[in-house]
DNA sequence: GTAATATATGAATACTTGTTCATATATTCA
DNA sequence: TGAATATATGAACAAGTATTCATATATTAC
């Protein structure tokens, strides 16, 4: 059966929030172990305020989610399906 | 490990061509049976150039390859990979 | 209370991308 | 050969997106 329209547009935008090497750098930083934003930034070499409006997305799409810690907000993958698209995505590239 | 720069477009370049609705129709419909240009046009509601013009974005990812026959060409997909992806993506936004 | 710090957000700009339209190439059939 | 058909491609425009900069909110320490 063909895919409707709806669930074309929902898997698109799920892609959309892995298209952007900024994005898979981050879900890269992730995966290792939650951070907080200025250390992402660090770790990712953004500035703060472009991680923090690419970290608003990302958790739009629920592929990250945020833990509230004092003034820092701690961010992790939201649950494992990310990791495997991830690692699917890891494994294309090397073997395709 | 983090993630270097060129490994890190290569994945997020992966992601792109499946960030798209037109083109998730389009590997949707290729999941099923391979397909020429004309009839993927008619099924995802494209007009053939426009179908022809994301055919070539995934054939340059190696999502998708195609088949001369005669003056048609049959696309279908490139390998395993790209079903797993597609799958996958499709588990998360029934289950996310 | 004020100052300092961490994160978030709105607006503007620059960049990227998808579609359309016109045209080109390739193949078949007469 | 010429006409018809299938696909591909270049240019142009519209729509979407990522980053920067300035500013706002929230929390902690004093």
């Amino acid at each position: 059966m063909t895919l409707n329209e709806l669930k074309a547009i929902q898997l698109a935008e799920l892609f959309s929030a892995l298209s952007d090497a900024s994005r898979v750098r981050i879900i890269s930083t992730l995966i290792e172990k939650e951070m907080n934003v200025s250390d992402l930034a660090e770790k990712t070499q953004m500035s703060e305020s472009a991680v923090s409006h690419q970290l608003r997305g990302l958790r739009q799409m629920r592929l990250i989610r945020g833990r509230k810690s004092g003034r820092q907000v701690f961010y992790s993958l939201d649950d494992d399906h990310v990791k495997k698209l991830y690692n699917m995505g890891l494994d294309h590239i090397k073997h395709g």
